[in-house]
DNA sequence: CTTTAATAGTGAAAAATTTCTCGATATGTC
DNA sequence: GACATATCGAGAAATTTTTCACTATTAAAG
């Protein structure tokens, strides 16, 4: 008996994919047609092994010397990711920040394809944003299980996430991708992936204390 | 001779403690006064253990069996962000998604404040976005300097990108907040900050594939 | 054809992060 | 006032992630 597990990819490991994505499309752009581990890691700052290691995650083989040829490392990237199929998704929250994502271009880049977007303003229900139909939140767990739609985009206020989150899993989604600025409970098997603007600035504001502090080292010797 | 050398505190930490206000915020609208890391953990599904750390870089101690005052765990971790003091910052890029960023009103909470906005449509030049005016890029570099500002936020599609990221080190910036969907090459001493939409994305992706295959559970395994 | 240089791939070491264990201390109860 | 209970804080252990060291392979130069 051969026992098979598969271990989940590492989270940094998934967040640094697209970072070589974005990097390969440019070498593409200028007929690079081969590229090393080395290069990208210099490219981005990385270093080389752990750049192969990401990229061995997805499966594909290099040729020592030479590297990926880069068509192909993009392929086996995307691939990976599933970035090569359509997926549909619901957005809920059609204010500001749902619309500027309803007419992101670059989604359709990553399969994600916006089927419906939900609000509860009666002035929104109806009509199409980026040509998607804005529809009463009442719909939403109803249409989640007929429409099959594993993924949804929450950008809603913090008091409404809690319960739209509620209705999309009864509905039967798979993952919620939470802009909302709170915390939201879900069962186990339910995937939350939070992207909210503080936790992002956190970095921010508390690197520039510590920068400011520490006078361009993180070091700070004293003597008394 | 004594000698303190002070350790940047881990990322993943800071990426927690605005999880930590948020559910705090919620405490303190139900009046709830105390609380302690292992409510915040339960709460968050978090280790108790690592709330606890996480709070301790914050400065603040608490009391065996209650834990902490609600209030004052919150200006704590305020005051570690530097949240509570207010930062001039710059927008470069008033599209869809700068617009909604200049009117999110919970940056005044996060002690940021956007005095003016960049871009190079002249149909937008000279505007004001949610009161913020709209300036030529032409000035960034300028502004950046005599204004002193240390955050730029880049919302720009990606071949502008690098370009205004320079002109705004040129002019002394100290971190770039970069929601452009590309790589930008900056010194060792300028914090970036990538915010890119596509590396949370490849982790939602990537789950629900990992996910599907396993059937609802993280190991596989199979027979030959 | 041999030599040199660059890189993939692998396993080990190191570093960072998370989780566990335990003693000390505060709160409330019998 | 003694006792049970919950939590903090600190150090140790475990886990995860990154980096290092080495071998094998390929391409190109001499």
């Amino acid at each position: 008996m051969i026992e098979i597990k598969t271990k989940p990819t590492p989270e940094p490991t998934l967040r640094r994919l697209p970072k070589y994505l974005q990097l390969l499309a440019l070498l593409k752009e200028q007929n690079i047609e081969e590229v090393s581990s080395t290069v990208i890691a210099n490219e981005l700052g990385l270093d080389p092994t752990q750049v192969r290691k990401d990229i061995q995650y997805t499966g594909i083989e290099g040729k020592p010397k030479t590297g990926f040829i880069t068509t192909e490392l993009i392929k086996s990237i995307r691939s990976f990711l599933n970035w090569d199929n359509i997926t549909d998704a619901f957005l809920v929250g059609a204010g500001s920040l749902g619309t500027a994502m309803l007419g992101y271009d670059r989604f359709k880049q990553h399969g994600v394809n916006f089927v419906a977007a939900f609000d509860n303003d009666p002035a929104k229900i109806g009509e199409f944003i980026h040509g998607v139909p804005v529809l009463s939140t009442d719909k939403l767990t109803n249409l989640t299980s007929r429409m099959k739609v594993h993924i949804g985009v929450l950008t809603v206020p913090a008091p409404a996430a809690q319960a739209l989150a509620n209705m999309m899993i009864e509905g039967g989604i798979q993952a919620i991708w939470n802009f909302a600025p709170t915390h939201i409970k879900v069962p186990e098997n339910i995937i939350v992936e939070n992207a909210q603007l503080s936790h992002s600035l956190a970095v921010i504001t508390r690197k520039l204390t510590e920068y400011n502090f520490n006078l361009g080292d993180n070091l700070y010797d004293f003597t008394i």
